[in-house]
DNA sequence: GTTAATTTTTAGTCTTCCCTAAAACAACTG
DNA sequence: CAGTTGTTTTAGGGAAGACTAAAAATTAAC
């Protein structure tokens, strides 16, 4: 087995993967909040086993095998933040941190078990795809909200799930994955927030005022 | 917070620590699969940061602050145990290996929530008793089947848990905690079977020869 | 009451994962 | 294309937790 520092390198180069071409040293380095000197020395330890390749000041990329643990380990955490959000109530802004920790700890049976008690579900709280029993995994890349011209009529399709406040922040505006919404104005080059009006919810007619940061966070799909 | 390899050596100072009058250096060393010497070691690194006391040649004691972790993950092992098994049908010889790793990421919040979803549960599947929030915790101890008399009857309290093979074995009799049996004969001082009659569960009226290790590791309380 | 066997401790290493400080390298900038 | 800036690697270490081998203390055996 690997350490559960090894399987978040290997999750964090995957997941980093997902938006920026390559994946360079410092960006590891930012996401696991650690310093580049500790990056160098472990992508050199995952090369030698075979999980990343590794050209110096070229970036790191995912081996088959190291694909593979990635997306067991991200499997495990979008399945434990679903079970205890659906089955113990736990609220979304903070089933992540407890995820963090039992992804690396979850057998494979208990993994099948939780799977089966939800139904088998798709997506974790955060909107996120939950990837299949084989390892297969497509992450869509929805436009953020923050990009979304006046006008346009969009659901909520995921929501960044690394930060309570921003989580708390925006579930109190209403906005889930699944909820439907209408851009009220949008200042797509500025920094200011986006007006959006709920179509759906708790929170059905309300218009609200999202902040930038969050409306860079909150990604939505069109609604023709 | 502790490290789990300290959550260990105090779980399992309160565990040889309900059977011993003195825990040695080499009952831990034995219980957690590790050399002497690295129990010397440790255990002197736990004195300095006072959860035991500990005199060369003499063994352990946990202080008050070390009782309070050791008891906390006692609790976190049952309880997770319980939850595993009550909710997610996980059998009951599978329940501790996995609770070994999750009694340590287990936060206080997902503790509670178990707790309450359980509706309060006060023992494990293995029948030990689950500490209290506030950290209360009896364990009485029954004596082992393996030294009842012929004509007793009793019922099943606690049988010991780390031990898949001899949980399936004794599971596979029918004999869980709460299970009421009769002694049909037994051989106290020598090492042979004893011979019970289940009078309970799922194998109500069979007559089962048990052997002596599991005897030895199924505990009973008396019935006038 | 010595000697022998057992238990415990000391001494010296190893591995894993992380750190800081300084040197090396690549990429802009004018 | 020389200088500045930012990134990455090297060099040197540290904390945890484990190991082996050998010394020391305790206990058991004549
Ligand atoms: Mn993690
Ligand atoms: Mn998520
Ligand atoms: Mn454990
Ligand atoms: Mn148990």
């Amino acid at each position: 087995m690997h350490t559960s520092a090894v399987e978040d390198y290997l999750k964090a180069v995957c997941e980093i993967g997902r938006t920026e071409e390559t994946v360079t040293t410092s960006a590891l380095a930012a996401r696991l909040d650690v310093s580049p000197a500790s990056v160098t020395g472990m992508v050199k330890k995952l090369a030698v086993m075979k999980l990343v390749t590794y050209e110096r000041y070229y970036g790191v990329a995912l081996t088959n095998a190291g694909r593979r643990i990635a997306i067991e380990v991200i499997r495990h955490h979008r399945l434990v933040e679903t079970y205890l959000h659906e089955a113990l109530g736990v609220p979304w802004d903070e089933v992540h941190a407890e995820a963090e920790k039992w992804e690396h700890v979850l057998s494979e049976d208990v993994e099948a078990r939780m799977d089966e008690a939800l139904g088998h579900p798709t997506n974790d709280p955060h909107g996120a795809p939950i990837p299949t029993p084989t390892l297969e995994l497509v992450e869509p890349d929805w436009p953020p909200l923050a990009r979304m011209d006046a006008g346009t009529k969009a659901v909520v399709a995921e929501v960044s799930d690394d930060d309570p406040e921003l989580l708390r922040y925006v579930g109190g505006l209403g906005l889930y994955p699944g909820t439907a919404l209408e851009v009220i104005s949008s200042a797509p080059y500025s920094d200011g927030p986006v007006t959006v009006r709920v179509l759906d919810g708790d929170q059905r007619g309300a218009e609200h005022a999202v902040g930038h940061r969050a409306a860079a966070h909150l990604f939505v799909r069109d609604v023709k």
